[in-house]
DNA sequence: CGGCAAGTTGAGCCAGGTCAACTCCGGTGG
DNA sequence: CCACCGGAGTTGACCTGGCTCAACTTGCCG
């Protein structure tokens, strides 16, 4: 149900309005113009974050293009990063206050929509397609924290990296070359999110490319050369991640 | 909003039904008869878990009493608790077959309440205080899972375990005694739900005993003796995780 | 083309994993 | 009621994956 832009409103210039699967683009001509009337759009640098002020006021806040992220930091200065947020997503912190959840951060240029919650919330009260689209992205939200907090768990550090490859892969539109996939964020926040030091991803990049696995287009590019034991690497199927040197050899010797 | 049993329903004589801010609690009379008539109650004992049939046809699940887990397993049998979830929580897997993302089993013996989809879903069509409950309810587990993660990157095995026992004072009613705290799974279960071999949390919970932090009243209970000391180190305060025979040898020369 | 942030590489070390032996506890049957 | 049994938890000794720190290289932006 893409369609085509005949409002006069802004939203008819968001790349977010011609996704079919997305919220703006399930509500009616009277519902979208009252929700761009109501709302702000808004651009974030690297490193920008939203003040608790701006949040009380603007709860709702959708990901047009960009990495959002959840950072909780520790007394002594250790951080991590709770959770991504990517384009189609609405995070909805309107009961942010409960505790100190850590704060909302751009990781890269960022593009965001902050939405009228009271108009959101007459939207989701009576059109139901929006409403199941909001909730499902809120559920897959849910999700995808539970299986990051399991691969957190007992996920040793390559293992760990293969599924953020493959978090990466799932989260960006079909393309071209089927291997291809960019990281969006830099290794230091990467580490930061997958609990590890910068150096040890570093490391375990290089173990994949030397083992001929990946292949490191760019700092942000990798190509997966061999996607069937990068995805048992990220299962934690041991006899993929350890066989290095061994079949090497077993080349070498042939 | 608590309200009496007037009603000839099961839900009467379930403990859900009293809890003002539970779903139940926030139904209409007919609303509730409605639900009550086409759902399911169940009770599981420890490890018992759903088939894919089962979470196909019922995939909106109540918990009323204990603690059910979804549980992820990688290749080679480890093991990983990515969630928890304890009376009031509504788990909804109707996106579930888009992964495998491991699969539900109680922890402890559980009483629950698989709700017909298509009544749960006219209530939350048409009743805005259940769709607010369960909505909240929802980015709750949200929120909770995101917790949990930023646990389980940077903390260390002592700060992950006093973040546990405050997770767990948290989900727990008011109760008597402000130090006491209900350990609601096993010490296994704990260990694959932190990240950590029981050994480590054995071994935790004994430094944090030696320490008079907390005090062990037996498997399943211990009691805060020092709550701000406790907090700190769940917040990654290195001084109050490190200066423990620090601090005695003091006292003990003054 | 220079300067600085970001990323990489190397060497050494330690928190927590692993393995094995032991103890404790709750349930069961004689 | 007690003896027994098996699963759950604990303790100790050892080992290793990934952290730390420091030096180096690369890539990016003006």
């Amino acid at each position: 149900m893409s369609r085509q832009p005949t409002l006069k409103t802004k939203c008819a210039k968001c790349a977010m309005f011609f996704e079919s699967s997305g919220f703006c683009a399930n509500l009616t001509e009277t519902e979208l113009v009252d929700l761009s009337n109501q709302s702000r759009t808004m651009d974030l640098k690297r490193g920008e974050t939203f003040s608790e002020d701006q949040l009380r006021s603007w709860p709702i806040i959708a990901i047009t293009s960009g990495v959002f992220s959840i950072q909780h930091l520790l007394e002594d200065g250790r951080k991590s990063i709770a959770a991504l947020f990517m384009r189609g997503d609405i995070i909805d912190m309107r009961s942010f206050s409960r505790r100190n959840r850590g704060q909302l951060i751009a990781l890269s240029k960022t593009e965001v929509c902050r939405l009228s919650p009271a108009v959101f919330e007459n939207i989701v009260a009576t059109n139901p397609n929006a409403r199941h689209i909001v909730w499902d992205n809120l559920r897959d939200q849910s999700f995808r924290a539970q299986d990051h907090a399991a691969d957190l768990s007992k996920k040793q550090a390559l293992e760990k990296l293969a599924s953020f490859i493959f978090e990466c892969k799932s989260r960006q539109q079909v393309n071209l070359t089927p291997g291809a996939v960019s990281i969006p964020i830099r290794r230091v926040d990467l580490a930061e999110y997958l609990g590890m030091q910068p150096e040890t991803i570093s490391r375990c990049f290089k173990d994949l490319e030397d083992r001929g696995i990946v292949e490191m287009k760019s700092l942000r590019a990798v190509n997966i050369k061999n996607i069937p034991v990068l995805r048992r690497i990220a299962n934690g199927d041991k006899s993929a991640s350890v066989a290095k040197t061994h079949s090497i050899r077993i080349l070498s010797v042939a």
